[in-house]
DNA sequence: AGATCAACCAAGCAAGCGCTAGTGTAAACC
DNA sequence: GGTTTACACTAGCGCTTGCTTGGTTGATCT
């Protein structure tokens, strides 16, 4: 039994299972479901994970995981400017969702099935990117950008960005970079941004 | 076995059914633990509901009835501006999340639970809510209240709204009042509103 | 007094669940 | 050339699940 193993056979496997965890929801998803995506016998299964959890965990890890990584390096190549800063984050907030979008989603819908052990593992990665976020807003506050209570104008932004997940249609008119655009416009109506439209994927 | 049986006992066993699907998920409450709950022996339960399903349903459509009854009073309620009837709305809304919080739970996170022919059903009353929140986001945007996308706009509203049930606290410092009072001082920053503050619940 | 009825119980069935034990096999390594 | 390793298989154990069945109770109505 490979236990934390990282190998890329476990990493496709994990793929499988957040889209799985989507379409059926973690609890009515069985290993024999998620064993016959991946065209293995369920008792192989255990080869890979310990448990079931740990797919679950798995999944939201990677999610989670890539999400941070991104946001950072968002940050490292945009601009100083609160703005171009707030800019930079809700567009990878929402590339990612585009991305890796079944480990999002089993993210927000299946936390509470995560064991006290995963969840607190968990519970790091995902505080550490509620911090970039807090720390964009803040800077954006203390720009006179936007106004406002900092405790609830960041949990307002995290609102409409999360809920994008449930209607957000990847093959539709609108690109990410139009969301991001047209959210800041929302709570920060004084700027004129430069750019506009989607001139780019 | 009662159908769709109205009774005030079987109000009383979704009450509690709701308290349990919020604490457990859907799919990990038993009709064991559900009739342990409620007192009686799990071949009792299947007296008051068809089976499971109904129950589930039972709940969400109890949260969804109440949230469109108190909105469409807080409608007739208030003023004509369309600043007071965006407040108005936001504050039902947070309210009902008050007061209705199991229901409105299970709904947003087990919706997906529901077999096609209740979502139908209950697809109806949820959209009569959104057709509110829509018409008064027409007129705020029609009055030059807010600006933008009129898709985008509420749907962004709706999430800030919907994932509150995530982070408030009913025994915290802020009343629903105030959150509502915030959310339109961020989305709408010109105006400077009459009330402030919590004044009375 | 007899009938009706909602509400409940005891017992259990059939199916499905997560997971384990033991084995086979082909490639990789020393 | 023998050993190890990664990955898969078969078979099934022990338990829980949603739900059914047939029957009991106590209040209400005529």
């Amino acid at each position: 039994m490979n236990v934390v193993n990282e190998s890329p056979r476990r990493k496709e496997l994990t793929r499988l299972a957040a889209q799985l965890f989507v379409q059926e929801g973690f609890d009515r998803t069985t290993v024999r479901m998620l064993a016959q995506e991946m065209g293995i016998k369920s008792g192989s299964l255990f080869h890979h994970f310990r448990d079931k959890q740990e797919i679950l965990a798995a999944v939201i890890e990677e999610g989670t995981q890539n999400a941070l990584t991104l946001a950072r390096h968002a940050l490292e190549q945009c601009g100083d400017s609160a703005e171009e800063r707030l800019h930079a984050m809700a567009r990878a907030h929402l590339q990612t969702l585009l991305t890796d979008r079944n480990a999002h989603v089993v993210a927000l819908y299946e936390w509470r099935r995560l064991d006290s052990q995963a969840r607190a593992h968990l519970s790091h990665l995902r505080d550490a990117y509620e911090a970039l976020w807090e720390a964009v807003i803040d800077e954006a506050l203390d720009g006179g950008l936007i106004h406002g209570d900092r405790f609830l104008v960041s949990r307002f932004v995290m609102g409409a960005l999360n809920w994008t997940v449930r209607w957000y249609d990847p093959e539709g008119p609108r690109k990410p970079e139009d969301l991001a655009h047209e959210l800041i416009a929302m709570i920060a109506p004084s700027t004129q941004s430069a750019q506009v439209g989607s001139t780019k994927v």
